[in-house]
DNA sequence: CGATCTTGTTTCAAATAATGAAACTTGATC
DNA sequence: GATCAAGTTTCATTATTTGAAACAAGATCG
């Protein structure tokens, strides 16, 4: 419809509150959220209050301290199943992992970021920056680029606003302009890549996986330079492309909510 | 600090429209879930609509349907990653899962219900939030019962009030005298045991994970009576005691060091 | 040992947002 | 082209949220 903004009324507000504390990844007193709240005391109070009534906030009385509450853990069961490719995607990863023996990474978008649904692990995993559930930039990972790449002009202008551009690496993309051009070359190639972009050593082929012509996901498979070269990712493009069109039918039958 | 009414104002009856949503478990129109819900028509409107402007709740304009957003699987990621004891359980569970070979389920607390938080399995080692997230019932599993024989009176109480004490099976507990009864064996044996009381063919041994005298979670052992014999499970004891200990103690230490 | 600071909690009148019956729009169906 | 169902908007009324300030409860200090 239009900006996300606080035209959310205490709904919005409240969920603001619950992100705040997110953000900490950790267990928080209520004055550490206060510091970094645009709102007053009394009302983050009872926002915090409500929110721990509420199960989506916990609070431990011994410390003090507020975190994370399990509610959210049985909702998002909900979200994963009924809204996210991870369901339908289960059989085409495993067989898409049994071929190629790498880290496979399935990916939507969600506000401007790459949001992991669902993982395939490497036989001796590489400890890396990636579960189900977490959030990654759009500008430097594979999954990223690949769903960039389609979106529509109004929608990539958007998402590109979002893009933090830092440097994590010497080959990051630090301006819209450059990475633009690479979205070029990605849609007409069909394929993407992330070249130690977000991480050193760390390569990987993507596709995005196209509903009605929009990107509604991005699978990926990883693997790090020590074991492979950039050229050896291409040897994958033809499992993973096969992948990707299953996984684009099983959705298309499924009537997925297109973004 | 009472019962959880709707004296949370405006938040707490969004979050009930999401329930509404959720509960249908698949993608819903506006009008079904007006039938099931107590609000009028543009109340119910206005919250659907809020929910959907901050992503708790996708909306297809093709279909005119809402699903459950992806946002929640981002809040979850910190939820699960911050409180719950699926992370500092990993390695123990690795080493039980290595001992046993059986599905091992760690579970919490929820509202009166099973959360499980983490498993494993033989056929997918690493399953987020396809299997994490499950809700179940207390009082016909084995981690439900492990979990209530430990609660204090007063919670113990509300948690029984909110049992279904549907009959599952033949060997379900169908009355809180019952199911109470056997309450007091497990906190003096210190296990606790599902005899096909939730499906049939399905048997497991648990024990609850305590923390200062409080039940933080429960772990347990599952298999099928077509394998193995109620005396099998008992085989198990000392691992499963064992791994319960070093969550135990893994939870302790997880105080953290308030920086 | 009382004073002072820090952190968390409650109060209450004013400001704001939520409410819901009803009217309206849109699109499908006969 | 009339009827019906589903979804959306309006607007005066009502209820909730708001936040400065006062208050309580520990800590820490002189």
């Amino acid at each position: 419809m239009n900006i996300a903004r606080d035209n959310d009324g205490t709904v919005g507000k409240a969920l603001a509150a619950l992100e705040l504390v997110a953000a900490f990844e950790r267990p928080v007193r209520f004055s550490e959220v206060l510091e970094h709240s645009p709102y007053p005391k009394a009302t983050l109070y009872r926002f915090l209050q409500t929110l721990t009534n509420q199960g989506l906030l916990q609070y431990d009385p011994d410390q003090g301290v507020y975190s994370m509450g399990m509610r959210l853990v049985r909702l998002a069961h909900a979200a994963w199943r009924q809204s996210s490719l991870a369901p339908i995607s289960r059989d085409v990863l495993d067989t898409l992992y049994a071929q190629v023996g790498q880290t496979i990474h399935l990916a939507q978008m969600d506000a401007g970021q790459v949001l992991y649904v669902e993982k395939r692990t490497a036989i001796r995993p590489v400890e890396m920056f990636s579960q189900a559930g977490k959030v990654g930039p759009a500008y430097c990972t594979g999954v990223g680029k690949a769903m960039l790449a389609y979106l529509d002009d109004v929608t990539l202008e958007a998402s590109l606003q979002k893009q933090a551009f830092y440097q994590h690496t010497q080959f990051t993309h630090t301006d819209a302009e450059s990475l633009k051009t690479e979205l070029s070359q990605i849609q007409a190639e069909g394929f993407s890549y992330d070249r130690e972009e977000h991480e050193t050593g760390i390569i990987c082929i993507a596709k995005a996986i196209l509903l009605k012509g929009r990107p509604i996901g991005a699978l990926s498979i990883t693997t790090t330079t020590a074991r492979h070269s950039f050229d050896d990712l291409n040897e994958w493009k033809q499992p993973l492309a096969q992948a990707v069109e299953q996984i684009a039918q099983a959705a298309k039958d499924w009537q997925f909510p297109t973004l």
